[in-house]
DNA sequence: CTATTATATAGATAGTTGTCGATACATCAA
DNA sequence: TTGATGTATCGACAACTATCTATATAATAG
């Protein structure tokens, strides 16, 4: 078969493609974006840093067209991945961002950008 | 029971919690999300962005430890997502980032961001 | 044309996930 | 203590997904 035209000079001295990211840091970014793969989780964690402090379950609750259950499965995803932490004041629970998990993936989609060549 | 000690006078005026994004907006959010929420896509991704131009299908085929079904596949679900696009040359077909998408990725989460009240 | 190679698609399967109703747990009022 | 309310957990189910093998499609060499 023909030499192929376009055969980059991978890595400029072999064929091996070396993969970019650590596993850690690839488990990390995944899992970030995971948790932010759910349109319902989208709009929560949309929700509770446009009211940030901190916000209460019920006013999710009665914010989107599920079940308490179900708000509860997402806030748990979220908070699973780090995303947001909650505290109880008596029977209620406040949601509220982790401003820093957010910068980890702000920096994640930096580092891939900083690849870019412009011209 | 007990009047709400943390009641936020959300939205500023009334008990209805305002949902801060379009439907379109999140749609949009969650399928970039999505299409990253796998480790192989996001290492994926990493390469393509650090070998632009273009990156031939064989040589991912032979970076990963999965089979070039699984490859295909996931480069095909970063394809749908309009993360990356690719061009055929002869058999072979060469993958590279869309930038675009991706920085609408990063304007997702500065928009987020921007809600961030810094002390 | 035939054989070979690169890639995509199809089909199968095990594992994951979003959703709900039901229920348990915790907190507070009375 | 009893009842009411906010939240989390459980169990179930349908839908989706990551992976593989097998196969189809496309392009090129001989």
């Amino acid at each position: 078969m023909a030499q192929k035209p376009g055969s980059l000079p991978i890595g400029g001295c072999c064929d091996t493609l070396a993969l970019p990211l650590e596993e850690q840091d690839v488990e990390t970014w995944a899992a970030l974006c995971h948790a932010l793969a759910d349109k319902t989780r989208v709009q929560l964690l949309a929700v509770l840093c446009r009211y940030a402090g901190e916000v209460c379950v019920c006013h999710l609750v009665a914010a989107f067209p599920l079940s308490q259950p179900t708000i509860s499965h997402h806030l748990g995803v979220l908070k699973s991945a780090g995303l947001v932490r909650c505290k109880k004041r008596g029977p209620w629970a406040y949601y509220y961002p982790n401003w820093e998990a957010i910068n980890r993936l702000r920096q994640f989609i930096e580092r891939i950008q900083a690849q870019e060549v412009r011209p």
